[in-house]
DNA sequence: TTCTTGTCACCTAGGTGTTAATAT
DNA sequence: ATATTAACACCTAGGTGACAAGAA
């Protein structure tokens, strides 16, 4: 079986809908899928891999802000269909880098996929897992089993085992749509540090699952959704 | 077969005395240790390590610098025994934290132990390798294949090689002793780059082997060793 | 005196959202 | 109008030797 790590702050997310950034060098997830491993065989062998599948075949797009009630227009934004989805994206999976590995040693920490990184480049020869920005996708988790018989082929089927975590969907974006996401992503990535105006003690230390989610970052924003869309 | 990496650059250093600074927290390599493999089977699983072991059964002690002839310290500085070694250190091992992972994996790139570190704390508990102070070490890499068979403790003599280069000797210190080595380290080390005050073009992009060692980094030494020894 | 330790400024390396410019 | 790109300031994380203070 296995355990999404910070489940907490994935439904924290989610229920804002998870924006993900796509770049042409490649971005990595925030937050990061990591889970907890148990009820392997410690001695045998195991590949670990993740890859993405659309959650639809829609093409979204950015409803504009109304106007001119800019205090409301946050609440206003949402996501809209625009349309069929691009055609599908190579379907590439990630394989966990300490891969193959014993169960002992995949079960005795929590697995990382910190140097996954999502792109929008077709032509992209990184390995990096390639999107359609604007498009829903679903992370799924496998495991395989190496099976060390000769003839393994046969058995490939029953020797994988699929996991998904459906507070870990989110949207491909170029640039963030939602500024509640880009607040609680500030708020809850250490690597955005910089932009952040809160009481530094705030996250993660005093942060506690069912906390009120950050609404401070969020009022103190330096680009609130509520400044005026039009020019 | 293996192919020691940056060659050179560890005859350079093993020409004036190679030192590597040991500490509690643990020091890496400069140099790093890095070697090209080949004639693995490709298929095959293999385990690869380092250990160190004394040169000698000698302790060292650095030579005063002679007096009142500054200009020519550097000449009379020079390692002397200082009398039999201290106790042996716990004989650890490092294995390359890819370990085990298939030949081929191995050999289609340089494999590195940068994540080597050095410490001179008898109760390191970072598994990191322990050697005393102002001893001389020499390095040693090991392939070890792992045996596919049941009773693959039967055949350990022969599932294992080992290599050695003599040029990568040297003598841990807690404070470098030999300021050529100290100039060296500054010039050929990124990460000393912050203490170079000579051309920041020279290294390491106009260093070709059979260059001039450097002297030019040398010669605008912040503490040259030829300053007054007395106070 | 010699050797060791801890702190520091200064780097490498790379992960953030912002912003202005550009593309569609 | 909307979406994408590239440069950027500001972080995290950690590898350097210098230096002053301490230990043996």
């Amino acid at each position: 079986s296995v355990q999404l790590e910070m489940k907490a702050l994935w439904d924290e997310f989610n229920q804002l809908g998870t924006e993900m950034i796509v770049t042409k060098a490649g971005r990595r997830m925030f937050p990061t899928f990591q889970v907890k491993i148990f009820g392997m065989d410690p001695m045998a062998d195991y590949m670990l891999l993740m890859d993405f599948v659309p959650v639809d075949d829609k093409r979204y797009r950015q409803v504009t802000n109304t106007w001119p009630v800019p205090r409301y227009a946050f609440h206003s934004s949402s996501w809209l269909v625009a349309g069929k989805a691009d055609p599908a994206t190579p379907g590439r999976v990630h394989y966990h880098p300490d891969s193959p590995a014993k169960g002992a040693q995949w079960m005795k920490q929590i697995v990382s996929f910190d140097k996954l990184k999502l792109t929008n480049n077709l032509l992209d020869d990184n390995g990096h897992i390639i999107l359609n920005s604007m498009h829903r996708y679903q992370p799924r988790f496998h495991v395989v089993y190496v099976d060390p018989r000769k003839d393994s082929e046969k058995y490939a089927e029953e020797n994988f085992k699929t996991f998904v975590f459906e507070e870990t969907r989110f949207t491909a974006v170029t640039a963030y749509q939602n500024h509640r996401i880009t607040q609680l992503k500030i708020a809850s990535n250490p690597f955005a540090k910089g932009f952040r105006d809160c009481d530094p003690e705030d996250w993660p230390r005093n942060h506690r699952p069912g906390a009120l989610p950050l609404m401070s970052a969020f009022a103190r924003s330096r680009n609130p959704v509520s400044s005026p869309a039009h020019q």
